[in-house]
RNA sequence: GUGGCUGUAGCUCAGUUGGUUAGAGCGCCAGAUUGUGGUUCUGGAAGUCGGGGGUUCGAAUCCCCUCAGCCACCCCA
């Protein structure tokens, strides 16, 4: 008797059942095809990485965070954690070859040691697409075309693309002689949302070391985006005199206006942008526009496609220095969020008809129909056994099928099908001869 | 990583101050109905009470450890 080992997965990681994978898979689709439709190329990168290349930023985070260990040759490796990284370390690589602007996604697993919530695994997918190798300003607002996009081919339409930009943040640290505090500072400042001006003020002055009048100076210019509604021209005109002065300040402004002003000239309604001064995120690396995506019926999972602009992506890996500008979809966040939501609709099968095994002497023209429906683009499942009929009808429910193909011996011996709508519950009765073309078009005029 | 809450059948949960063979609904399987799925009726299978250890005559129940989930902190590349 041997003993059973218990079947788990490992904490923050999970399996993907069918009815799950499927709505997983089609976001995937989606966010291929909009990034495609911008001449965004696909890339993929390996799973591991020397360990130096993704411990390069060295800050204490990474490292908590980073899967890492020592390969069979003796090498320390790790895995990735995101897809920046990776991209950096490719376009220090290829970038020369292939030439900028180099235009990419990357759909692909990533893994992060923290501690899982709700949308928050240790496993996770991410759909990045960035822009190498140019500052221009068409690239930031392709960016947030790109966003709104994809969410509304989703299906979203009640979403918050909220945009900052650094050089606005920047030029007012500088005015308030803050700019050696900057991370901390921003990084509190991060959390206005979430925890109020009140909370954030303390966390500035005893965490970040700013002083009492430095820290409301910058929240109550946050607030601007908050009192104003996010209009973004009154955002801007209320905060261009608070950064008056500094160079980086004005020309955040100026940044953010023309961006404004372009995305909705490209035709995207200024409901799903928000200028929002106050959004900085953590990373050090950006220095130019900000992006956070909020769902306006679930802002509380956080943002589910955040990114922005760096001036120097691969400094750590060449000398030749790559700006550029990009987002990250979180593809499980937001599938948590849309589960939430309940958009998320339960189907068992990928298949659009499903075919009975029902005379067990017609095995041979069973397999011929659901050939000849395959040929002309249809899902066809066989059920494998000659079952009592309302066994396999059950079984198609079950999975969800939306057609059942019902050919029995009275069907073969009238030259008949029975195409069955089993959502509808009604059938139509056609023709066997000519029942490929006649159940393909009656497939999908109901689809 | 720190703290709080939770873990009983496939799912959602009940289980009295520790007391005998741990229950329900849904689901599943079979039959009523050997050619028609969401209803009904009948019968059936299914539980290491998350796992390990301890206290006790006796533990699902109390204690410790551990694993997992949720929440908060932390951080979100």
């Amino acid at each position: 008797m041997s003993q059973l080992i218990q079947p788990r997965t490992l904490k923050g990681f999970r399996d993907y059942l069918p009815e799950a994978m499927m709505p997983r898979e089609r976001l995937i689709e989606t966010a291929r095809r909009v990034y495609r439709s911008y001449g965004f190329a696909p890339i993929d990168t390996p799973t591991l990485e020397y360990l130096e290349i993704l411990t390069g930023k060295g800050s204490d985070e990474t490292d908590k965070q980073l899967y890492k260990f020592e390969d069979q040759g003796g090498r320390q490796v790790g895995m990735r954690f995101d897809l920046t990284v990776p991209l950096a370390r490719f376009s220090a690589m290829h970038v020369p070859q292939l030439g900028t602007p180099f235009k990419r996604y990357h759909i692909a697993t990533v893994w992060r040691g923290e501690a899982p919530q709700a949308g928050r695994y240790r496993e996770f997918m991410q759909c990045d697409f960035d822009t190498i190798g140019t500052t221009s300003a068409v690239s930031d607002i392709e960016t947030t075309l790109v966003i709104h996009d994809l969410l509304r081919a989703i299906g979203f339409s009640a979403f918050t693309i909220r945009i900052n930009n650094r050089l606005l943040l920047t030029g007012m640290l500088e005015k308030l002689d803050l700019s050696d505090k900057s991370t901390l500072v921003l990084r509190a400042l991060d959390k206005l949302g979430k925890i109020g001006p009140d909370k954030t003020i303390a966390e500035m002055t005893e965490v970040a070391g700013a002083t009492e009048t430095q820290a409301k100076e910058i929240v109550s210019l946050a607030h601007v985006s908050e009192q104003e509604g996010g209009d973004s021209e009154k955002v801007l005109s209320r905060v261009a005199p608070l950064v008056a002065g500094s160079e980086k300040g004005e020309a955040g402004v100026e940044k953010l206006r023309e961006l404004v002003a372009a995305v909705s000239a490209a035709g995207v309604s200024n409901e799903f942008v928000q200028l929002d001064v106050a959004i900085a995120r953590g990373l050090d690396y950006y220095t130019g526009v900000i992006y956070e995506t909020f769902l306006n019926d679930l802002p509380g999972i956080g943002s589910v496609c955040s990114g922005g602009r760096y001036d120097n992506l691969a400094g750590l890996y060449t000398k030749q220095e790559l700006p550029g500008v990009g987002a990250s979809l979180g593809l499980d966040r937001l599938l948590a969020a849309m589960e939430e939501l309940g958009l998320i609709e339960k189907v068992g099968t990928p298949a659009d008809v499903f075919l009975p095994f029902f005379d067990k002497e017609r095995l041979h023209d069973y397999l011929r129909i659901a050939a000849e429906l395959r040929a002309a683009g249809l899902g066809v499942e066989f059920y494998p056994e000659p079952k009592k009929l309302d066994k396999q009808l059950k079984y198609a429910d079950k999975r969800g099928f939306r057609f059942a193909l019902i050919i029995g011996g009275n069907e073969f011996a009238e030259g008949k099908a029975q195409l069955k709508d089993l959502a509808q519950r009604e059938s139509l009765e056609l023709r066997l001869e000519e029942e490929c073309a006649a159940i393909v078009m009656a497939v999908q005029e109901r689809r």
